[in-house]
DNA sequence: GGTGTTTCATGCGCACCAGTACAAAAGTAG
DNA sequence: CTACTTTTGTACTGGTGCGCATGAAACACC
């Protein structure tokens, strides 16, 4: 509190590990196999950590899972809300999808879709604290395209009808089955043309493009 | 083939158990909580079956569950078929989440969503054929509801402009993130809004509401 | 250099898990 | 009633899982 927190040099034997980096790896594991799936020795090897530092550093399995849940949403979120300012509607309702798109996609041994969508799902009938956290972090993403769909009505942007809410609730669930057609190992192109048409339905055809056809 | 292969005097001890209702059992418990946290000590006890019993009728772990998807997946495409055969498109835009909106809420200890989406799309990663077959799934919906659209076109009904494969892509990737949404907890209502929110962006608002105004 | 503190590495213990062997049980055929 | 066939129930085995105990190693403080 009062002298400088800043290098603190700690008492005993340093870390091996860099926490944030440990942790980058241990939700990697579980994003490629899933939480029961994934076996302590797995986290392990993936972190490169032994079981009592790991244990010491996050806790048992499932505590683990869920900081690598909160890493996953956070990190998500943020991309999510600066695709969303955009200038216009329809490239923020492109551009959102687009940046997860390259996450679902990624992955050393093949495409991964999303952590919380198709790993915590899974989980969620049996740990209520999975489950509730999976519906906040559906929520919050919810919540930030409501207010740009919302902003978008309110600035007379082209915007089909209907509220704000619900609205966004259909660009999301559409970018929800994107993580899952990801994971069952649909082409980018697809994935890419199923948020481009969600757009479309939404704000009106794409601006700038030679298909540009006004609906009559 | 020749004589009548009606009752089939089996010979030696007779089955304690139906095939087809133990596969249902085993289904339900996979749909509860996965492959990977499911044990087999769970699904003889789903199923009323010792383990040579269940190895006899169905194989191993993983082949009972690509039984129980295959299962899912048929009884899951009579559903919706005949949910789309409503009589306009927004009809059966509206009517073949709501048939999947029942299967999703329903489970003894909560909702459980979609086993394909929810269950299957979590191994994946790991399991090439658990991956084709999620993906044959998903494309055989993709395909009926096109078709519809394709229909309604023809036809000359009320429909958003595009190609019916894109717009029905987009119709069902919101029935995926219903099961998703289902799973992580929300309300019936919440549901049934987006899904309807999904079948007026792609048919037109609602025939028969108030608030059916028509975009500028 | 000695002392205290924190982390590392190995390995243990108990439980569970998937799949199978074996003998008893429950039928049919003669 | 006897021989044969198929299923059932129990128990076993090899392997793996998670979480932790224990001693060695690496640092700060004096």
């Amino acid at each position: 509190m009062r002298t400088s927190t800043k290098v603190a040099p700690r008492r005993g034997r340093p870390p091996s590990y860099d926490r944030e980096v440990a942790l980058r790896a241990i939700r990697d594991v579980f994003w490629e196999r899933g939480f029961s799936a994934t076996s302590l020795d797995d986290i392990a090897a993936a972190a490169d950590m032994n079981r009592p530092s790991l244990y010491g550093a996050f806790g048992d399995k499932r505590e683990m899972y869920l900081e690598a849940l909160r890493l996953f949403s956070a990190e998500s979120g943020r991309e999510i809300r600066l695709a969303l300012e955009a200038p216009t509607l329809h490239a923020a309702l492109v551009a959102f999808p687009a940046g997860m798109i390259d996450a679902y996609l990624s992955g050393e041994a093949g495409p991964r879709g999303c952590l919380v969508i198709c790993t915590a799902i899974t989980e969620a009938t049996v740990d209520a604290t999975i489950r509730s956290a999976v519906g906040e972090m559906l929520a919050a993403i919810d919540a930030v395209v409501a207010a740009r769909i919302a902003r978008a009505q309110a600035e007379g942007e082209r915007c089909a009808a209907g509220e704000p809410k619900a609205l966004a609730r259909v660009a999301t669930s559409v970018l929800h089955s994107l993580a899952v057609r990801a994971r069952a190992g649909a082409r980018r192109s697809e994935l890419v043309a199923i948020a481009r048409a969600t757009a479309d339905l939404i704000a009106g055809p794409a601006p700038s493009r030679t298909s540009g056809r006004r609906k009559g």
